[in-house]
DNA sequence: CGATTCCTTGAGACAGCTCAATTTCGGTGG
DNA sequence: CCACCGAAATTGAGCTGTCTCAAGGAATCG
């Protein structure tokens, strides 16, 4: 807690680079350090429920949150996955259609609507930046498309693998050949909401994997992969998109 | 093709109101009217291959397009489905990461990049609403994915007739409680690559719907809905978003 | 430790897929 | 106007991947 509360300069900030205010300049990160402020969520707790009034929009600076919608009988669809420097909430409106929760200890720099959207008005910066990621999150949303409309349950698991591998990469250190850890902040019944399975199926294809020798299981939540090109092959993607070096 | 071309004044445009420049100003208007030209294409041709490059974005103006994914084994995911005033391509980035093609005859209001991303950089209105519309095809995406991931066949093609169904009504008369006419321009083949279906199966959904007399086929393409409380029922959402009076 | 939560594994059921005919629609030319 | 053709849609029968229901087993936390 006190130690998210040290984020206090912009300028230390980790998601400074890659976040909504990536591309602020100084004067524009001093309007920010006014309207800002943080908050903490611990894992499991639900940051906003579908339906509430969200004060603010946010950047996830440290955790990660899911978004999802839930059927009337139950039947739960992960819809977004949020990592370190990805955005919440949208201006312009105020109720999200999304129940928001931390599945691990989460902090976010909270922006109030008011002050934000009034910053959007008078910097083309935060808006060009906010259009951006916007868009990317726009085809990630339909790559996931395809993930949960034709492939079959070993490719889902692999799918889903491989791309939090890949955004823990983009976010730490390259992507090498070598042994990859991924700590895994999902149960399996959340793999199961984002990959549109039950978690009796996500269980079992994990333990085929593991029986190949694709993934190692160390605990229950981190996985180690020896050879990401062999985790690759087994998405239904061709030849990835050139980010394995 | 010369009626298309009629469209040469903004101020006549079928799309004027909502499409990417919806907000614009008559200045602003001048700029587009300079950089703006129209493209036909005819039902089933490709408008561009996954991978290529596209010397434009632009807005349809007519006829329906989609965008889709293809599996190198073939399965398809169609992951886009573009009807008038809706906005093609990214600024900023000319290669599509997906096949577009139109499903009947199109007329794009194309724009070349350079101006308008010039247009954007110093106008806030085009920029603006482009967020906007993003963001709404954010939201819709999540919301198929919802479709995708947990609904089951008859839940999926109700919910498919139900959005087209919709965004008719929005763009032209409103949504009365009398009979609804859909005129689908999507092939079974082409509702199963958007359902996650095989075209078998959807067919047959279809006509379980028709058994029950919630739909009325009037020739292969077109569907006539007695009752939209009744469809929206058979769709697992709970009582819709009131946008039915 | 003891308890709780999460995960694994098994056996049977079923929704949707595959493969294979037909049938219907919509256009086209005689 | 009608007969014909090809594309699209329908329908059937059997199969299979994933789900459901159910019983244990392992990790984590007080």
């Amino acid at each position: 807690m006190s130690e998210a509360l040290a984020d206090q300069q912009c300028s230390d900030c980790p998601i400074r680079h890659s976040a909504v205010c990536a591309r602020c300049e100084p004067h524009e990160f001093e309007v920010l350090e006014q309207i800002k402020y943080y908050r903490n969520y611990e894992s499991g707790q639900i940051i906003s429920w579908s339906g509430d009034e969200m004060p603010f929009v946010a950047s996830v600076v440290r955790g990660v949150a899911t978004l999802s919608q839930t059927m009337e009988d139950g039947r739960t669809q992960m819809v977004g996955l949020l990592l370190p420097s990805d955005f919440l909430g949208r201006p312009g409106r105020s109720i999200s259609p999304y129940d928001v929760t931390a599945v691990s200890d989460v902090t976010l720099c909270c922006f109030r609507r008011k002050p934000f959207e009034q910053l959007m008005r008078t910097t083309p910066h935060v808006s060009e930046r906010l259009l951006d990621m916007t868009l990317d999150e726009l085809d990630a949303a339909r790559d996931w498309m395809l993930v949960l409309g034709r492939k079959t349950a070993r490719e889902k698991i692999a799918s889903l693998l491989t791309i939090i591998a890949r955004r823990e990469a983009a976010l730490g250190m390259a992507l090498s050949k070598g042994p990859i850890v991924i700590d895994l902040p999902l149960t399996r019944e959340a793999m199961a909401n984002y990959l549109g399975l039950t978690l009796e199926t996500v269980s079992r294809q994990i333990s085929a994997l593991k029986g190949e020798k694709i993934i190692v299981l160390d605990g229950k939540r981190r996985i180690v992969v020896p050879d990401i090109r062999r985790l690759i092959m087994e998405t239904g993607d061709d030849l990835d998109g050139g980010m394995i070096a």
